[in-house]
DNA sequence: ATTACTAGTAGACGAGTAA
DNA sequence: TTTACTCGTCTACTAGTAA
């Protein structure tokens, strides 16, 4: 993605076209990027092309918007900010113990992945996850966490079954060390699977729906 | 400043240059911003024209470093993008208020909800409810918010009669902490109850019909 | 290996203008 | 007023190469 394209969709949502449509006339957002009228204009036109807005052409005035893949794009250079700028070497997630509804669980205590977890991570995994509700206001540092390496758990098939690649981060509960893991490919994830080498409910004396901060490395 | 000073900028800041001097070579620049050795030997060359950079040029290998005009100048486009993805964490919902026929407050006040939105809230409402209809092209936007997580209120029975699961979105009324409450299992609604440690009507002088907006934080 | 000059070129931009 | 075409200019880039 070139440069100029994501300057553009930053004054772009700077003018609030992130979640709504909004009037701008090509000299307008000329006059943001700091250039004509015609550049704007075809910059525009670049930006529908990539799929990064949509436009709805009025007779007046047209009306543009950001699309979900526009949104991404910016999201991107957003993190490489706030790792810049926010991240030490680790991030802190808060959120709430969850029942796992047997579906991560059923998935993490395959062998394809218990296999390369322990060597991986150096631990045999408890069999078994702590299911983890991410607050909505941390969701976000997910992204930040899965725009760095990770350790990369290779998918596999099994019995007819796949199942997809998955990153494991360490991490620290309570100074206990484990891991989250979460799908390589998937875009919002609001719930995390926690592996550890203990039972970790029982260990830590957790309950359903008791708070917890999970202490992510980079 | 011109994006591509700024690209470059964040680049060398991701490859460590904020506080301290790092090694690259024109080339393992080059690499990183997709240009040719030559284009970042000269974008080298321009940033420190601009003061946005030191440099050690050594035998080897030149060494690098941002001034604090660079790191101002990176701080400047890093708060675009806070005020861009900060802000945005809210949907407002337009309505009016009608008169609860009592129902949904005898509801909200039943004591089972009232322990936990204290708890849960850091608040204890006041007992009673504002009843708001939310327009009707605005019906929609309450699905976005009952697709995050907001807080979850558990449901009880008590004397016979059972109480079921509802969601509790932190919101703003005229800058008045307060919540919103909608069932955790039911499709549509288009009214909303709004729980608030003071009693909404009298201290903003609301009128039955009064349109209002209702900031939802997500 | 490096950094950085010169030269040639692709393409980004704005002026003029049509619709 | 709008949006967006063509076209000429200029500049930002890369290749070649020197130090």
């Amino acid at each position: 993605m070139d440069e100029k394209y994501t300057f553009a969709m930053r004054k772009i949502a700077l003018l609030g076209g992130l979640d709504d449509y909004i009037a701008v006339s090509s000299r307008e957002l000329g006059d943001a990027l700091e250039m004509s009228q015609q550049s704007a204009s075809k910059r525009i036109l670049e930006l529908l092309e990539l799929g990064l807005i949509t436009r709805d052409l009025g007779a007046r005035k047209q009306r543009i918007k950001m699309t979900a893949a526009g949104v991404d794009e910016l999201k991107k250079e957003y993190n490489e900010y706030r790792r810049i700028f926010e991240l030490t070497d680790h991030i802190t997630l808060h959120g709430s113990i969850k029942d796992g509804m047997g579906e991560g669980q059923y998935y993490i205590d395959q062998e394809g992945y218990r296999t390369q977890f322990e060597q991986k991570l150096g631990f045999k995994p408890y069999p078994g996850t702590l299911n983890i509700s991410v607050d909505k206001e941390d969701v976000g540092k997910l992204d930040v966490i899965k725009s760095t390496a990770g350790i990369y758990i290779n998918g596999f098939t099994c019995g007819g079954r796949s199942f997809g690649d998955v990153i494991a981060y360490k991490s620290k509960i309570k100074n206990m060390d484990c891991a989250i893991v979460v799908p390589a490919r998937s875009h919002y994830v609001d719930i995390i699977e926690v592996i550890c080498q203990y039972h970790l409910r029982r260990t830590l004396s957790l309950n359903t729906d008791d708070r917890l901060d999970v202490k992510v490395s980079l």
